[in-house]
RNA sequence: GGAGCCAUCGCCAAGUUGGUAAGGCCGUAGAUUGCAAAUCUGCUAUUCACCAGUUCGAGUCUGGUUGGCUCCUCCA
């Protein structure tokens, strides 16, 4: 396994802190909006990682945590009334059903800030009392960065004069520009407000990662974890933040490999909340099957940039729609054996930084060779067990292709349509024994204005949705 | 203003240590079909934004130009 480092920004050959584990955190979602399709492109990049770890045969696990305190998340209980723990728990069974629809395997882990607050303490604590953070008058922590001598080694930042992580809150007491906050005191009568040694408030944003961290991982002598992910734009000042605090905290490095995905964007620009031009997970599963959702999104390699479109979409739903053919065409039952080259090929292609695009290649190729050698011999039996365990294999390492196939080409199709379908095929095909040609054309075109396609093998008419 | 990423066929998109351009969509010519659809086969970038350099050799390395995006403020 080949990944790159967006720390050391070179590909680097994996090799973990333990033999055989891998340790990974993933940044996960800030639980007071509906998740976006930038939120499942992460999801689903760090869910090929979890697939491809584990069929190479690491015991992986994987921690996503919910950040569910928040002034987004205090505004919104602001503004409806609502308990904090109403809103978080609602967005985060939304989150966990929309990225399920998405074929996204759960975190091992699935940490939440309130369930982690001890740990968030202990850690302030022990920043303090190694003088790594200060309080000022009004009970905030900081932290110190001129005290880190490698602050800045996660984003390459060199030291700025101004004013670059206090543009919000401006207090004169911070020593340094750079300093955050690792603790902030509850300024009026909040209800988030949790008691602690130093003063009643509410952790920082950067403090949790590294507090759950610690926490839910053993780590070694010189890291807590193997692999740390996120989107790309945390990795300043997040990152920095967290690998900062847990270096001072801990005496070690945070994680020794760094992964982090490019946006999704929209005409060009990245999609978010700010921006106004998110498009919601939760719309585009009403309009869109979600594993063709799930195909799209991880057609591109995780590490650039994705501009959205439908027009792609539907190209990519072509592509996943040859596999499911295919499927079809071996029907079901039980397989034998995974080609061996094919697993190879499929493996060597995630194993580089999970190259998907090859991987794709490697499948269609597949799909190919194997229509060549069924139009040749249509009844090849072990071709046949090898092709549906081809099929599974690609289930469990891509996380697409498990449906059944008949089903697959019948979404969105009810069933007084189907029987109308169905009622209509068998007329036609009436016609075609009779050689009225003409009859039997006119009700393929009745079918096709319907959204059908249908197509006549040696088995009868088939029929899919167009 | 500071920092960084990217630029490959009409569209999407691969391309470890530089060695002579994957794959998909579209288009097109065929096989097959009553006709289609599906499937298969052939064809489809002497060329990798532009300029200069290093090299026997560069899409791949260096410098510059242009264009796009991102981070520096909450953000996947």
């Amino acid at each position: 396994m080949h990944i790159y480092d967006s720390v050391q920004k070179t590909k680097l050959p994996f090799e973990p802190i333990k033999n055989g584990e891998v340790s990974i955190y993933v940044c996960g979602p800030t639980v007071y909006d509906d998740a976006h399709l930038g939120h499942a492109r992460s999801s689903l990049a760090f869910d090929l990682l979890k697939r491809t770890l584990t069929a190479l045969n690491y015991k992986v696990t994987m921690a996503k945590n919910f950040t569910d305190i928040d002034d987004k998340i205090i505004k919104k209980v602001e503004e409806t009334g609502k308990s904090m723990e109403e809103i978080t728990s609602f967005y985060i069974d939304r989150y966990l059903e929309e990225m399920s629809s998405l074929g996204v395997q759960r975190a091992d882990i699935e940490p939440k800030a309130t369930e982690s607050l001890q740990a968030i303490e202990n850690m302030i604590q022990k920043l303090i009392d190694t003088d790594f953070a200060y309080v000022i008058s009004t009970g905030d922590v900081y932290f110190d960065t001129s005290k880190d001598s490698n602050y800045g080694n996660i984003s390459h930042r060199v030291a700025e004069d101004d004013d670059s992580q206090s543009r919000v809150v401006h207090t004169n007491e911070k020593r340094n520009p750079k300093d955050f906050a690792l603790w902030k005191t509850c300024k009026g009568d909040e209800d988030i407000c949790y008691d602690t040694s130093f003063s009643k408030g509410r952790p920082g944003w950067h403090i949790e990662c590294s507090a759950m961290i610690e926490k839910h991982f053993e780590g070694s002598d010189t890291y807590s974890i193997d692999i740390h992910g996120g989107g790309a734009d945390l990795l300043f000042p997040h990152h920095e933040n967290e690998a900062a605090q847990s270096r001072c905290a801990t005496g070690h490095e945070l994680s020794k490999y760094w992964m982090h995905n490019g946006f999704v964007q929209i005409d060009g620009e990245k999609m978010s909340k700010s921006l106004g031009n998110s498009f919601f997970l939760g719309d585009a599963l009403k309009i869109y099957d979600g594993e063709v959702l799930r195909y799209y999104l991880n057609s591109v390699h995780y590490r650039n940039d994705f501009n959205f479109s439908e027009e792609e979409l539907q190209t990519a739903k072509k592509r996943l729609d040859k596999l499911y053919r295919l499927k079809k065409r071996v029907s079901s039952g039980k397989g034998s054996t995974v080609n061996k080259n094919f697993k190879k090929s499929l493996l060597d292609a995630m194993s580089d930084d999970l190259n998907i695009s090859k991987a794709l290649s490697v499948i269609d190729e597949m799909v190919a060779t194997t229509n060549d050698a069924f139009d040749a011999d249509p009844k090849n039996k072990a071709l046949k067990k090898e092709t549906i365990a081809n099929i599974e294999f690609i289930e469990t390492l891509l996380g697409f292709g498990g449906k059944e196939p008949f089903s697959y080409f019948q979404i969105g199709v009810d069933e007084s349509l189907k029987a109308q379908i169905e009622t209509l095929i068998i007329q036609r095909s009436e016609a075609k024994k009779e050689k009225n040609f003409e009859r039997s054309d006119t009700i393929r075109n009745e079918i096709t204005a319907l959204g059908i396609s249908i197509m006549d093998t040696p088995d009868g008419t088939l029929w899919e949705k167009a």
